[in-house]
DNA sequence: TTAAAATCACCCGTTTTGGGTGATTTTTTG
DNA sequence: CAAAAAATCACCCAAAACGGGTGATTTTAA
């Protein structure tokens, strides 16, 4: 027989907390360790309760989830954090993303979902609802509508990752004038006179 | 009753495409429309078409899976496309994802998870094989043994969203020359003597 | 209570930048 | 094919930014 899978639940609210706790604790293989209210609750016990998996609520009291993500990586490397949201900013998925969690999901999801999510989660692999998995992938999608041509646009490209005109130029073989050239035009379409403008609006604005 | 979803394959391998195209048949509220061993096969048909989803080979001769995306959509904007991949390369996925496909599912994924994967990207979700989730995620995490400080992570951040040193000092309310200073150590830590390169390092090293 | 991190100062010459005002040569597309 | 759009290159100028050196002081954290 495998070893059962450890489990954590931080989550603020008390109805949610008891119901995924007696939900996943009837799972066969899964055992709920321990549950808590909040983080700082957690904290101190976090280490001896040593989870795999650790369902984290991203909004709650004192530390939030997001806060909570660092601290509990820098203790425990080898758990994974799945994250539970409301989903209302994208901010925040991406900042937890960024901090290393290997799960995303909404609180509306199923709770088969939340069990797949777990045995997913502990075998490597990643777990989102999907409408977090369409708003990451829309973050990737560049804005069909962009007014920059394809020559612009790479130019703006390799200005965006710290390159000089000059080094542009270099790199794609042409002369630094015409690098000047498809700048000023660039900043004409994008009504900017900086670089730090033109990279901030093309960012925002999908262009690049 | 509600519309059938109208489905198109497009994948080269012959027993695959008749596999999915048999499997997905079957089932209730989907419609197989039209397969392809080929986009350039596809191409003139697709119109006619009109499929709501698009399950597309990625590695395929003549008209790659990835460069048949932008054409996809510009010929049907609102059909979403699915991203069929042996998951070879981190770049392709990218790329997909870059130009606009709604899904991502590894070769091996179960018959269960494609029809499920289906349902959800029609209905404006997103999909993702858990393997394939798991390297989107990891590619937001940062490097958690970065040689930076925190000051200085948050100065070449702010670097490499193309402000000035200037910019930096005004924003960070500290003066220029303190700038300076943090960016020289930077220079030091990164080993490199300009802008571009340690932007470029901070990335590939995820320390930004 | 040390070490590390963050802050600021002034020197220097070089490179890059943004703006103006052009022109020519592909490429695309109706 | 013809017109339009995109990409290429040229030379002028002054202001700003850059990279390097060599310090010091204060604040924060181990």
């Amino acid at each position: 027989m495998n070893k059962s899978i450890r489990i954590v639940i931080i989550e603020d609210d008390t109805i949610l907390r008891l119901a995924y706790k007696s939900l996943l604790g009837e799972v066969d293989g899964y055992t709920i360790v321990n549950t808590y209210a909040s983080f700082d609750e957690a904290q101190k016990e976090l280490i001896n309760d040593n989870p795999d998996i650790t369902l984290l609520d991203i909004e709650m009291p004192g530390t939030t989830g997001l806060e909570a993500i660092p601290i509990i990586k820098k203790a425990l490397p080898s758990t994974h954090i799945i994250i539970l949201t409301v989903f209302d900013s994208e901010e925040k998925v991406f900042n937890a993303l960024i901090n290393g969690a290997s799960g995303f999901l909404t609180k509306n999801s199923s709770t088969l979902k939340i069990i797949e999510s777990i045995q997913e989660v502990s075998q490597g692999g990643g777990a989102m609802s999907t409408n977090i998995a369409r708003m990451v992938m829309r973050s990737f999608q560049k804005n069909p509508n962009s007014p920059l041509t394809k020559r612009e646009t790479e130019i703006l490209d390799l200005i965006a990752s710290g390159q000089t005109k000059t080094q542009v130029a270099d790199q794609l073989f042409i002369d630094l004038e015409t690098v000047r050239s498809h700048v000023k035009n660039i900043y004409i379409k994008l009504d900017v006179n900086s670089k730090s403008d033109a990279i901030k609006i093309a960012k925002t604005k999908k262009f690049i």
